[in-house]
RNA sequence: GCGCGUUUAGCUCAGCUGGAUAGAGCGUUGGCCUCCGGAGCCAAAGGCCACAGGUUCGAAUCCUGUAACGCGCACCA
C-alpha cells in the first residue's frame, strides 16, 4: 500500500509538472490519502485544488490531467474526477487481494526499515531513587516503552536509557533520617516504602523546627511566606545537619557513600519488580550521578564558548528574542524569548541543567545518537527548550525531541509525593489484576484457577497500559480507578478478546490438519474487502507512530481493525464456508491475528489464546 | 504580567496536519440467527466543534482577539 500510494503520488506530480511546465513549487509527490467515504473509492488525491489556485488554472483541468495519467494503472479499477477537483481512485479487487496475500507471506507484515542506519536514544521512566513509583510515572514508562518497541520495529537502532534521579539534595536528608529513625524490619520488608516514610518524617520535622524558630522570633515579619523565604534567617538545625551530610557524601565520605549506594541498589530492585511486571526494559541506567565528574568540564566548556556568563555569582546562559543563545558580548534583553538558564549555582554547585547538558553530550558523542527522545511530563517543556537551544549552540545538529505528555492528576488536584498522597504503581497493578481475574472467572468459568490468574494478569496489565496509550499523550488525565481499569469498549481486553476468538477458529482449523499459509486470497464481499484494506494500513500506521511519537494512533488502528474483524466474524462463516472461500477466509483471519498480536506487542500488551 | 498547552455528544476521547454529510467508547433506549467464543454484534437518540472576527473554492483544523481551565517562568528536579 505504501509503495502504491508513493508510486501514484509521483505519477500524479509528474503529470502536473508537464501540464504546468514549471515544476517550480510543485511537490515531488502528491499526497494520496484514504478516501473519506466509500462512494469516493479507496484513495483520493486532494492536492489539485490548492495547486490550481497557485497556477491560476481551473482545478478540474489539473484533476483531469492527474486522472488521465493514472488511468490504466495496474492497481486501479477506476479513476474519476469528482466535485470541484478531487481525484477518486478505486483499487482493483485483485490488487487488494494480492497485496494482502503478500503481507501474509511477509514475516514483518509489510513493515519497512525507515530507521535503518539511525541510532535513537530514548529516555523514559526516570524515577527518583528512594521514592516508590506511582501513577505519575506510568505514562512516561508506558509511552516510552511503546515508542522504544515501535522505533525498533521500523529499523531504528534504539538505545533505551533510564535516567534515574540518583543524586541531589534529598540524599543528605535521607541519610539523617535513616540514622535517626530507621525501622530495620520495615526496611527489610519494603526498603523504598521505608525510605519514603523517613523522607516524609524529615520534612515534617523540618517544618516543626521552622515553626518553633518563627515563634521564637515573635512574628518578626508575618507576611514573609512566599517570596525569597529561606534566604533570610538561619535554617532549622535538622536541615543544617542534612546539608553537612550531603557535603560529606559529595566529598566521598565512605560511610555516606555506602548508604547512598545502598539506597540506589534497593530502589533499583523495587523499580525492576515493576518493570518486570510491565515488560519494560532498558539498555542503560545512566542516572544523574553518572555525570558528576563531568560537570566542571561542562561549565568550563560553556564559558569558553561564550555560552554562559557570570551573573549574580552564578553561571548563566541568556537567550535572544528568537530563543537562540545570546552571545556573551550582548547584554541580556528584556524581550528574550526564554528565561535565563542557570548552569552553575552561585554556591558553585551544579543543577539539573548542568547534568542534562552533560547527558546530551554523552548521548551525542559516546552513544552516537542521530535522534534523541526524552519522555517526560509537560512541566519540563521550558527546561528542554532552553536545553535544546544550548545544545544547538554547542553544535548539536541531530533531532532533539521532548516527547511530553499531560500530567496525570487526581480528581482533587495534582499528585503530591510529600504528603504521601499517591497511588503507587504496585497498588494500581495489583488492583488491575484483581479486577481482571474476577472478570475472567465470570467470563470463563471453565478456566482453572491458574489459568484465571494468568488471564487476569495479562488482561489487567493490558487494560492499564492501553488506557494510557490510547489517548493522545498530550491529553491531561484525571485518574479514576474505573477509567484506568475499564474492561469494556475501546480497551485492551476488547483487542485481546478479538485475538482469542480468532485463535479459537484457527485452533479448530489446525485440528483438522489444515495449514494456513500463503493461500490465494479472494475478496468476495465488501466486508472482506474492507478488512483487507485495514490490514494493508498497518505499516503506514506504525511508521506514523515512529515519526510522530504518538502511540494512540496505533491503538486507534488496532481498535478499528478488531472492529472490522468483529463485523466480518458476525456474518462470514469461516470454517463452514465452502472450501475455496474457506481457505481465503482462514488466510485473512490468520493475518488479522498476526497484525493484532504484532501491534499489541509494539504497545507492550500481551495476548492470550484463550480468555 | 509573560510563555506553553487545552476547550469537539451527558461523560471519556479520535478527527489521518485545509477537503466532500464531524466519528468512536461509556452511559441511555431498542434489537441479535438452535450455526466458528455474547469481554461480542446491529440500530436509535444525542453537536452553534468555547466565543468573536479573519484568511479561501472550502475551516473542528491556519491567523488575530476574548474567556475558562492546566502547567511553567533565574540558583528544586
Amino acid at each position: 500500500m505504501l509503495d502504491l500510494t508513493s508510486d501514484l503520488g509521483q505519477r500524479a506530480a509528474r503529470a502536473l509538472a508537464s501540464l504546468l511546465g514549471s515544476p517550480e513549487g510543485l511537490p515531488a509527490e502528491m499526497a494520496v490519502v484514504r478516501a473519506g467515504k466509500p462512494e469516493f473509492g479507496d484513495l483520493q488525491i486532494n492536492g489539485c485544488l490548492p495547486l490550481a489556485k497557485q497556477a491560476k488554472r481551473p482545478p478540474r483541468e489539473l484533476a483531469t490531467a492527474v486522472a488521465q495519467a493514472l488511468e490504466g494503472h495496474p492497481a486501479l479499477a477506476k479513476v474519476e474526477v469528482a466535485g470541484p477537483g478531487f481525484v477518486n481512485l478505486h483499487l482493483r479487487d485483485e490488487w487488494v487481494a494480492a497485496a494482502t496475500a503478500r503481507q501474509l507471506a511477509d514475516g514483518r507484515l509489510g513493515l519497512r526499515d525507515v530507521g535503518r542506519g539511525q541510532r535513537v536514544v530514548i529516555d523514559y521512566s526516570s524515577p527518583n531513587v528512594a521514592k516508590p513509583m506511582h501513577i505519575g510515572h506510568i505514562r512516561s514508562t508506558i509511552v516510552g516503552s511503546a515508542l522504544h518497541r515501535v522505533l525498533a520495529a521500523v529499523g531504528y537502532d534504539v538505545i533505551a536509557d533510564n535516567h534515574i534521579g540518583d543524586w541531589g539534595t534529598q540524599f543528605g536528608k535521607l541519610i539523617v533520617a535513616y540514622r535517626r529513625w530507621l525501622d530495620p524490619a520495615a526496611y527489610a520488608a519494603d526498603p523504598v516504602g521505608e525510605l519514603l516514610r523517613l523522607y516524609v518524617k524529615f520534612v515534617a520535622e523540618e517544618k516543626r523546627e521552622r515553626g518553633e524558630m518563627v515563634d521564637a522570633h515573635a512574628h518578626a515579619h508575618e507576611e514573609e511566606a512566599e517570596g525569597e523565604e529561606e534566604a533570610q534567617g538561619p535554617a532549622p538545625p535538622i536541615l543544617e545537619e542534612a546539608r553537612r551530610e550531603l557535603v560529606k557524601l559529595q566529598a566521598g565520605d565512605s560511610e555516606n557513600r555506602a548508604l547512598w549506594r545502598k539506597f540506589i541498589a534497593d530502589s533499583r530492585h523495587a523499580f525492576q519488580e515493576i518493570y518486570d511486571r510491565l515488560g519494560v526494559r532498558f539498555d542503560y541506567w545512566l542516572g544523574e550521578s553518572t555525570y558528576n565528574d563531568l560537570l566542571p568540564t561542562v561549565v568550563a566548556e560553556l564559558g569558553r564558548r561564550g555560552i554562559a556568563r557570570d551573573s549574580r555569582g552564578a553561571q548563566v546562559a541568556f537567550f535572544d528574542e528568537q530563543g537562540e543563545v545570546l552571545p556573551r558580548e550582548r547584554e541580556p534583553v528584556e524581550e528574550a524569548k526564554l528565561p535565563p538558564f542557570i548552569v552553575q549555582k552561585s554556591d558553585g554547585g551544579f543543577n539539573y541543567a548542568t547534568t542534562d547538558i552533560a547527558t546530551m553530550s554523552l548521548r551525542v558523542g559516546l552513544l552516537g545518537a542521530s535522534r534523541i527522545l526524552i519522555v517526560t511530563d509537560e512541566r519540563q517543556q521550558l527546561h528542554f527548550r532552553q536545553l535544546f537551544a544550548v545544545a544547538r549552540r554547542m553544535g548539536v545538529t541531530i533531532a532533539l525531541e521532548h516527547v511530553w505528555f499531560g500530567l496525570m492528576r487526581m480528581a482533587d488536584g495534582t499528585i503530591k509525593t510529600r504528603e504521601g498522597n499517591v497511588i503507587h504503581l504496585r497498588e494500581l497493578l495489583d488492583e488491575a489484576e484483581r479486577r481482571a481475574t474476577i472478570a475472567a472467572g465470570e467470563h470463563g468459568p471453565e478456566l482453572s484457577e491458574a489459568e484465571r490468574r494468568e488471564v487476569g494478569r495479562v488482561v489487567g496489565i493490558g487494560a492499564v497500559k492501553y488506557n494510557d496509550l490510547s489517548k493522545d499523550r498530550q491529553t491531561l488525565v484525571t485518574f479514576t480507578w474505573d477509567k484506568a481499569l475499564a474492561l469494556q469498549g475501546n480497551t485492551a481486553p476488547y483487542l485481546q478478546y478479538a485475538y482469542a476468538r480468532i485463535r479459537s477458529i484457527l485452533r479448530k482449523a489446525a485440528e483438522g490438519g489444515e495449514i494456513v499459509g500463503a493461500q490465494t486470497i479472494s475478496l468476495g464481499t465488501p466486508v472482506e474487502r474492507e478488512l483487507a484494506k485495514r490490514l494493508l494500513g498497518y505499516p503506514e500506521t506504525v511508521e506514523q507512530v515512529a515519526r510522530t511519537c504518538r502511540p494512540h494512533v496505533l491503538c486507534d488502528y488496532l481498535f478499528e481493525l478488531a472492529g472490522a474483524f468483529s463485523g466480518f466474524y458476525a456474518d462470514h462463516p469461516v470454517l463452514k464456508a465452502e472450501p475455496a472461500v474457506r481457505a481465503s477466509r482462514l488466510a485473512l483471519t490468520e493475518l488479522v491475528a498476526r497484525v493484532l498480536r504484532d501491534g499489541l506487542r509494539l504497545l507492550g500488551i500481551e495476548v492470550l489464546d484463550r480468555m
